[in-house]
DNA sequence: TTATTTTTTTAGTTTTGCCTAAAAATAATA
DNA sequence: TATTATTTTTAGGCAAAACTAAAAAAATAA
């Protein structure tokens, strides 16, 4: 697979996450930032590759193959990624480009011992799950801080919104993965929340709520963080 | 700078290494794999690129631009062939075509804080030197071991040869860059060496012994490694 | 249901990096 | 030195992945 090819089905599998139907065009193309002329003939290649399931004028699914072609793709982004953060000391924010160039390096067996260099992450720094290499992926069950309970210990686990403005913000807070957060009070009128994090209580709007994902179960389960 | 970019010219550096004169379209064609009508096509490039001088029918050199670019590529290569033998375990004979790949990604921020995770070491894996930020390259003498004294103690700083057949071929006799050498007796007839490594003696061809390299300075220069 | 808008596809170009075949220049040899 | 051989360059093409412009299909609105 060429690099191009690769970044179009882990776009489509991205795409696919929050919705079981057909991906269209238009929206590949967005996000690859290419026209949707460029799209079509890609699209035609990756069909003949069976990788996708594709007719014309009705956008794509995935094929088996294709998933799982796909979640090796994002294996390699997400531990690439953790590399970054975790021996190399980038930000959450600065890492996105320069794992979006490594995770095209081909070889099997450099992923799977940067995988055991790292201790085998479950999560990524942005607490999205990195498939092991036969692509499965162990899901941690995951709420947005706006949907949590008052007077209860969560421990953050992943972030929603992406964006380098609002990790940045975050970095701010002092809230990365692993910080341990609890609802104080939730103001009713807007859903403000006064949260309380290593002892220092901070107001923050529905906005950033409902981008942070907590976690409830098992706190032994920030274990597998790093 | 494409990918293609850099290897050319990254070639045409380690052509130049050895000598001073220019170097042949057909000399790079052989080490790029490609046809001589390629190499031209691409020498035309670069040299509108200012990073070689380049004469029709005369060959090419590097400009001090394109000496400084080269110097860049190979740094990024050296120091992820160490990342890969220090950090993943890979043997020092599986590096090449992984680095080959790795060395492209494009990021400077990410060599320096790659520099730094390695603790700044000024040889790679097989014994060659790693350009700092600035492309300035600080060689230690080294000596081919054919050339060494008998009854001194040598350090093993690097090979000439750097094919996989050799590299396990030392792997076998347990010689690695640091192990330390001692020449026991030189066969005056065909230059055979009897050696000394950690107390077991061996035999070697002079064919090994003019492709292994060996410092006689300062041992402390050994700490420079990893 | 027809007309309009939006989406998607087709057709034809461009650029990069490679190729083959043939021509031109240089080097080697008789 | 003239001839032959080798090296290098030119000319013309191809595939990948992007593009623009125009046509076709689907979705939306009147």
């Amino acid at each position: 697979m060429t690099i191009s090819e690769e970044n179009y089905l882990k776009i489509i599998y991205l795409l696919s996450e929050n919705t079981s139907k057909e991906i269209s065009t238009n929206a590949i193309a967005d996000m690859v930032k290419a026209k949707a002329s460029s799209v079509t003939d890609m699209i035609k290649k990756l069909a003949n590759k069976e990788l996708i399931n594709y007719e014309k004028y009705q956008g794509v699914t995935l094929t088996e193959l294709g998933i799982y072609k796909a979640k090796i793709i994002i294996r390699r982004q997400r531990l690439w990624e953790t590399f970054l953060v975790d021996k190399l000391n980038f930000s959450w924010d600065e890492v996105h480009e320069i794992a979006e160039e490594l995770e095209h390096i081909k070889s099997e067996k450099l992923i799977n011992h940067l995988d055991a260099f790292l201790n085998f992450p479950r999560l990524d720094p942005h607490g999205d799950s990195i498939p092991n290499q036969d692509g499965i992926i162990y899901e941690s069950q995951k709420v947005l801080l706006s949907e949590a309970d008052l007077n209860k210990k969560y421990i953050c686990v992943g972030v929603k919104d992406t964006s380098s403005h609002f990790l940045k913000f975050l970095d701010n807070k002092k809230i990365t993965i692993g910080t341990i957060i609890e609802i104080i009070e939730r103001e009713n009128y807007d859903n403000t929340l006064i949260i309380k994090i290593e002892n220092t209580t901070t107001t923050i709007s529905n906005k950033i709520a409902s981008n942070l994902y907590i976690n409830n179960t098992d706190p032994n389960q920030l274990l597998i963080t790093n």
